[in-house]
DNA sequence: TATGCCACCTGTAGCGGCTACAGGAGCAAG
DNA sequence: CTTGCTCCTGTAGCCGCTACAGGTGGCATA
């Protein structure tokens, strides 16, 4: 009941170059192997990259993922370990989210200036040239 | 009138290392040299390093910002064209927000959940361990 | 004029988080 | 035994910088 890497890949959705990253910076276990070299892979395997792949998309980055696993892994890792990794990543989306909303506005507003007349000079252009430091 | 890289970079807020990287990837203008082959620059690079600075920092690439000078820099440049950098740009921007927006509302729901009671199990690894393709 | 010293020069390597390729070897089916 | 796919390692590339090494320019001072 051993799988290889090509068949974990397609299990999982996760390239196969990027399993071998994963396991080079250790945030995947390193398999055991055949005689002839080749990895082999088990079910706990197929899980824990699963759970790695979803944490990644969550947009949790490679040291929370492996913060989080080294902590037990999805069996045993402790509730309020993870529960503050999680809120420190929230803390972030909220940040990036406040950035992007504030660019958002600025340049709706500019473009939407723009829009109206092509004759003076371009909104946009005029964001983009007033030297703030903002 | 001319100064040199060094204070081109105080002037902007520029490192001196990434001035040189624009030059050498064609965002900023080729300043003439010395005799002994240093860079002088002039008012219209400050001008166009601290425009430049202004549409990274909105998050505009530098292929982007290439683009809206090639188009004959603050002074000349179509603002139609412009506009429809910053439009695409600003899709862009949404289209991120739009997915943090998701993000964080799962986060925020999952930690939350997590914060009841540690007992059953942590809400925050159920998410994880999930094997959802969404 | 000589000396000291900082600012500048080029070229190259590193960051994160993968992705891609080259060149070689394992392994199962026919 | 050969074919041909899968796998192996090692290295380089992507973006947008940043940093460092080792070598000069040029200005102030003695």
């Amino acid at each position: 009941m051993g799988i290889a890497i090509g068949e974990l890949s397609r299990r999982t959705g996760v390239n196969i170059e990027t399993i071998r990253y994963f396991e080079r910076v250790g945030v995947l276990e390193k398999p055991p192997r055949t005689s002839g070299g080749r990895r082999i892979y088990g079910a706990d395997h197929v899980r824990a990259l699963q759970f790695i792949r979803r944490a990644r998309e969550l947009g949790f980055n490679p040291a929370e993922v492996r913060a989080i696993l080294s902590l037990g892994g999805p069996a045993q890792a402790s509730c309020s370990d993870v529960r503050q990794i999680a809120a420190f990543h929230l803390e972030r989306v909220r940040g990036k989210m406040a950035d992007l909303a504030q660019l958002e506005s600025l340049l709706a507003i500019t473009i939407d200036r723009c829009e109206g007349d092509g004759t003076v000079s371009c909104a946009v252009i005029d964001l983009l040239d007033q030297h703030a430091t903002a």
